[in-house]
DNA sequence: CTAAAAGTGGACATAGATGTCCAGTATTCG
DNA sequence: CGAATACTGGACATCTATGTCCACTTTTAG
């Protein structure tokens, strides 16, 4: 019940990124995020190929999102990444609903239900603001 | 993000077992989970290892609960099938609380406080008493 | 124009989860 | 007692996610 590595990278490399507000290179990014590089540059692919990210070749170039942060959800960099939310009927049942619902539905929906509101809650922007608040206090306080 | 199949399956049979109430055959959890048999034996196996269920051979035997259903938490479940949930730090940190948190760390508490929550707080007679209420409506019709 | 920086694409390797099978052991019942 | 019923334990097969590597292309800057 964890994340995939796969995902997880994608989270860490996007915070990276989103929490510096302009390019980032492959190399930082996997520096600052703790990510094998050689796999990290094949994941932040994904992202460019979902609209995620731009690449930029050459040097000075790197990685830099594609739309505001505000735009970007959990749940699209999981799709990004293969990345499935729990969805089927736990007991296997083709049709499953609160008609129709098998002797795990009740149980099995709630935690559906928070983890689907959690990735389709949640963007960069909540990701930004939080570092924003929480990692650079100095900037916050009173004169 | 999803369970692993081998809790998937504990859950099923657990609830095929709890709303039966008494000892059920592998072979009937089988046919009634629709789980590949073979592997059910071996994941029975564990919730036995693991003091949730009690095995009984020969004719007439099978799995039955060890425990009065509201002491089993769903958490007990995933522990004794190896299924870890959301625990590490997201942005790979050894250290990582909300006095030295990683950008990741408010966002991602959100959700792994919601699933320990749910795990936590969800016993088998949560399942137990959803199944009675919503599968069998007839018993509790007005006269 | 050319050399270095940086991303791209795909082939290949590995580990762990999933799933099958079979020979063994315990229990019940006639 | 002995035969049928179930559970037990472990060996073995397979597939997917993870991860590495390398040759290639594009872009910048001098």
């Amino acid at each position: 019940m964890n994340l995939p590595q796969t995902a997880e990278y994608a989270l860490r490399a996007l915070a990276v990124i989103v929490t510096r507000g302009d390019t980032v290179s492959a190399e930082t990014i996997a520096g600052e995020a703790s990510v094998p590089q050689p796999y990290l540059q094949k994941v932040l692919r994904r992202l460019v190929a979902a609209g995620i990210l731009d690449a930029r070749k050459g040097p000075g170039g790197g990685f830099s999102l594609a739309k505001p942060p505000k735009k970007i959800r959990l749940i699209d960099v999981l799709n990004a990444t293969d990345t499935s939310l729990p969805d089927a009927c736990a007991f296997g049942w083709g049709k499953c609903d609160a008609k129709h619902p098998c002797p795990l539905h009740g149980t099995w929906s709630e935690l559906k239900d928070s983890i689907h509101g959690w990735a389709s809650r949640t963007t960069l922007e909540d990701v930004r603001q939080y570092a924003d608040a929480r990692l650079t206090p100095l900037r916050r306080r009173a004169p």
